[in-house]
DNA sequence: CAGTGAACTGACCTCGGGGTCAGTTCACCC
DNA sequence: GGGTGAACTGACCCCGAGGTCAGTTCACTG
């Protein structure tokens, strides 16, 4: 007579690295919408179609999972722009490729970037200095084109070059927004408008 | 032998009016900071020396201290800007200007900024509407302005419009972020050394 | 078919933050 | 000097979110 009881607790056939998986990416796209304060570890467990324990109990707590869904993202996306900056073109068209390869990187996910540039992380805290060491082994790729485009303009000031290379990374966060405010463009479409409004803008 | 008792209750003598100034400036602190999901009543209260039971009293909810915030540094930035497109000087040194008022606005509570662009606010109700309201008043001078560059380089796409529009308040969000980790910075010389990028940039 | 371990949950604890109430102290005025 | 109202607080309620525990169901193995 236990059949007619709807099931609730007991195996769903899951296993703990497929569950890991999908666990994973909600974390991601509910820390990239809401930020690290605004996400809720029980809207996660339901995004998956599973409840709090089991989360905890594959990810320890928050701090963890959100240190796992930074390490996934900044992860892909180191990938992504060491790979588009390999060939070694130092030309304006660097920028380009960059924007093209977090475009590709974040089809599907446009939410995760903001998992790495999180406004919400609490101000002190080993989350925070995680979060600005994985942002930083992708600034450094900025700097060092900020650098070089304003020694070709004839500035040498390194608090200028400093100021360039967020103005880059802002730009760029400045750029996935607008795309999440438009679900219709496509990777391509994005890349091809920035490409039409750099060359406007730096022409 | 009531005086050896250190007072608790009992005014302290500032009247209603100062006192809600007091608590409305550093409710913009608190919020441009931390964001509306991360303030607290308690810290607001806390940093005028007064308790939480006093700022509902005055304010009612922690919504309509935000809204009250937010009109307060919309109201100064709309005024400034206003004026400084005045002039009807329609080149490219438009932007500088725009930047300067901004910062001059914004020196002494500069994480004002973001109480207008803040990304934590709860994605549905009456405060992102406001917000929204609020920002849309500025954008529009931004609006009319990079239509007007992007039609000067032959191009009429809307939506590339719309983007630049974009692009250019993030910059801003992007520069106000730069000057708040560097504290050095006056006003006058974040202008300055945002004239020398841009030119640098553009030409 | 009994035993074992992995996958999974309901119910609970705790704590911080929004919000409220019943006062208490003070300044001012007659 | 007593009354009135404004300025102000300690203590409280409630809820949501992080985190935990004691299980329950299932697949798999001998």
């Amino acid at each position: 007579m236990a059949s007619t009881r709807t099931r609730t607790a007991g195996t769903k056939g899951v296993p703990r690295a497929e569950r890991e998986e999908q666990l994973l990416t909600a974390a991601v796209e509910e820390f990239g919408r809401r930020g690290y304060g605004g996400a809720s570890m029980a809207a996660i467990a339901e995004r998956v179609g599973v409840t709090k324990p089991l989360l905890y109990q594959y990810f320890g707590s928050k701090d963890a999972l959100y240190a796992a869904a930074l390490e996934r993202v900044a992860g892909s996306l180191t990938r992504a722009l060491t790979a588009a900056l390999a060939p070694g073109v130092t030309s304006l068209g660097t920028p380009l490729s960059v924007l093209g390869a977090i475009f590709t990187t974040l089809e599907g996910r446009r939410h995760a970037w903001f998992v790495l540039y999180d406004r919400t992380l609490p101000a002190a805290g080993a989350l925070r200095e995680a979060a600005e060491r994985h942002r930083a082994a992708i600034d450094v790729l900025a700097a060092a084109g900020s650098a070089e485009f304003l020694a070709a303009r004839g500035i040498a000031d390194p608090l200028d070059s400093d100021a360039l290379k967020h103005l880059w990374t802002g730009t760029v966060s400045t750029l996935v927004t607008w795309w999440i405010h438009h679900p219709g463009e496509s990777a391509q479409e994005m890349a091809e408008r920035c490409r039409r409004l750099i060359t406007a803008i730096v022409a």
